[in-house]
DNA sequence: CCGACTATGAAATGTCTA
DNA sequence: TAGACATTTCATAGTCGG
């Protein structure tokens, strides 16, 4: 009924070439990917049809630009070939083959000043170290001296967006000169897969150059041995594709090292020396992040796996959350009394309207946003029509609205969004937690929606209680309203010293406010913006009030919640991106602490 | 300008079935 | 086992009225 208008789309495009060769690079090596001249036929037949939109071979642009190589190779290429899709590929591989050797380098019109990196500092870095060697073939090692020193320039301030990426290619083992040349050849927009993409050309090229130096001198630009070529690209690519697709995969069901209600036998893991604790971290952001981001964060967090864990096994709401730590996972002790685990017995009152059909038993995910006042009425009109239950058809349409916008029965067929001292409960906190001091029913939602579930989090920090029997001193990056805080309090664990780092100023109030009504003996100091946090400043904050015990933060997710229509963009969208410089500061209390 | 409100899918994963 | 089908998701941008 709602949002199923969109037919007509799939129509006006043709999905039957584009593909082609990701589709060849993904067949084995048993069969080889040769390109057929059927292709090219439809290719062109194609491209003429289209021809009104962009230039005469845009979709041949794309898919190689697509590939890796950059737009101004591309259409060089094809200028030289025409649609031939086998002489642009083995011209486009001796290209990118010669631009690596100074004295052979081509006028393509590729110019150094439009890239605004700091080449002076890359070049710094590479002539450090040996990092030329090539480490994907040796697998990725943990923490690399690679990201320790880029980070050791980066903690003086705050990260750029090319460091990010730089840091992230160097963490999947490529060299920093591979990753500089690939930003500066695809532009500061590209995607890091886009990024690796053009690695990959570009190691096959270089290998290129070494098995057939002779042929590529005598030959540049004719069409020698480009089936051996075509299987090298291919080779590699799926070299990469074998590191990308290392993927972490979500437990299920997703009880992590467990939870109150079902404890596995016998829990351990293992440590390395060098990531025990303390300073003890904590560090969260959503389990359904798209593919590749949990193997990031894990890799920058010290290789330590994530704990997976939907909430739902601990209230009435189910949260599924990744958590990476390095506490203790024996002798946990949950929050209590116990919050409602059903939300017949979070919300008796719902009991008497609840029809039979609607056989929910927990809440989904509690979001930022809630259901419209106008999808209630429309509910409450499609159901007033029938006397007894509806039909299976409208059953399924209301029970598909109510799990999206997680609508609780409030009155006979009438259905309604949870209230935010609900949510609250639902979450942990204390009642009229986020109430008040001028922050708009709106941002109550939005600030609830984008929090802790406390008990959760408690179950993870109880451990610390008798490490720390007289208190701790904590730094809380992006805070929000104080789902750490609230939940270190709860377990009795004294606070000696926060500092809370929080960009919302409504978030902070609520903190404060918190803090000041809990008649907490400590101190609380906080920041607005992360960024703004660097070395110096720690040194001075540490050296006033000592050593870290505990670093908890969740890092923006907005731009990789599944929610997301705009701006799903992954670990370097705008907000997402913010992780970067949790473990900035996480690295630097690492360091300073030893 | 602020706050309440509404419309806006896709991607990843899980489950069922031939 | 592959593919159809089902479920879930810490959201954003725009409008409107005060």
């Amino acid at each position: 009924m709602d949002g199923d208008a969109s037919g007509e789309e799939g129509a006006s495009i043709d999905w039957t070439t584009d593909d082609e060769l990701e589709v060849l690079a993904e067949t084995g090596t048993s069969s080889p990917p040769i390109l057929t001249t059927d292709g090219i036929e439809v290719i062109a037949g194609n491209e003429e049809a289209s021809s009104s939109a962009g230039g005469p071979h845009s979709k041949l642009v794309k898919q190689f630009v697509g590939m890796g190589f950059s737009e101004k190779l591309v259409l060089k290429a094809i200028e030289e070939n025409g649609g031939d899709t086998d002489l642009i590929l083995n011209t486009l591989l001796t290209y990118s083959n010669l631009e690596d050797s100074p004295e052979q380098q081509l006028s393509l019109g590729s110019d150094p000043s439009s890239s605004d990196y700091n080449e002076a500092i890359l070049d710094d870095i590479s002539d450090m170290d040996s990092w030329s060697e090539n480490d994907v073939a040796e697998g990725i090692d943990s923490l690399s001296e690679k990201h320790k020193m880029l980070l050791s320039l980066a903690n003086t301030g705050s990260l750029s967006d090319k460091e990010k990426s730089l840091l992230v290619l160097a963490n999947m083992g490529y060299t920093v000169e591979e990753a500089s040349l690939a930003m500066e050849r695809c532009g500061p927009e590209a995607s890091v897969s886009v990024l690796t993409d053009f690695i990959c050309a570009a190691q096959v090229a270089r290998e290129e150059s070494y098995l057939h130096e002779d042929d590529l001198k005598q030959n540049r630009f004719t069409n020698g041995n480009s089936k051996d070529k075509k299987r090298k690209f291919y080779e590699v690519c799926k070299r990469k594709n074998a590191i990308e697709e290392e993927t972490i995969r979500l437990p299920n069901p997703m009880i992590g090292y467990g939870v109150p209600s079902q404890q596995p036998e016998h829990i351990h893991r293992s440590l390395p020396e060098e990531v025990r604790g303390p300073p003890y971290f904590y560090y969260e952001n959503v389990a359904l992040a798209p593919k590749g981001v949990w193997d990031t964060i894990s890799r920058f967090l010290y290789e330590i796996e994530p704990e997976f864990v939907d909430s739902k096994y601990f209230s009435a709401t189910a949260r599924k959350r990744g958590y990476v730590h390095n506490l203790p996972i024996q002798n946990r002790f949950p929050l209590v009394p116990l919050p409602p685990q059903t939300i017949n017995q979070a919300f008796p009152l719902t009991r008497k309207w609840w029809p039979s059909w609607d056989t929910r038993d927990k809440l989904n995910c509690i979001q930022t946003a809630i259901g419209s006042a106008k999808l209630s009425e429309r509910i409450r009109s499609a159901l007033e029509r029938y006397d007894g239950d509806p039909p299976e058809s409208v059953q399924k349409f209301v029970l598909e609205q109510c799990r999206k916008w997680n609508l609780v029965w409030v009155g006979r067929n009438k259905v309604a969004p949870l209230e935010p001292d609900e949510v609250e409960m639902l979450l942990g906190f204390p009642k009229n937690h986020t109430r008040g001091g001028g922050i708009s029913r709106t941002d109550r939602y939005k600030s609830l929606g984008n929090s802790f579930q406390v008990d959760t989090v408690a179950y993870h920090l109880s451990v610390l209680k008798e490490i720390f029997p007289n208190g701790l001193n904590l730094l809380s990056l992006f805070s929000g309203i104080g789902g750490g805080e609230v939940a270190l309090h709860r377990l009795g664990i004294k606070l000696k010293n926060v500092v809370s780092v929080e960009k919302s100023k409504v978030n902070r109030d609520i903190v404060r406010s918190w803090w000041e009504q809990t008649n907490q003996r400590g101190n609380l100091i906080d920041f607005d913006d992360i960024q703004q946090v660097d070395g110096e400043r720690l040194e001075t904050i540490m050296n006033s009030i000592g050593r870290f015990d505990l670093v908890i933060g969740g890092s923006p997710c907005n731009n990789l919640a599944g929610s997301n229509r705009v701006s799903r963009d992954g670990l370097e969208g705008k907000e997402s991106s913010l992780f970067f410089e949790y473990f900035r500061v996480l690295d630097f209390i690492r360091c300073y602490s030893r």
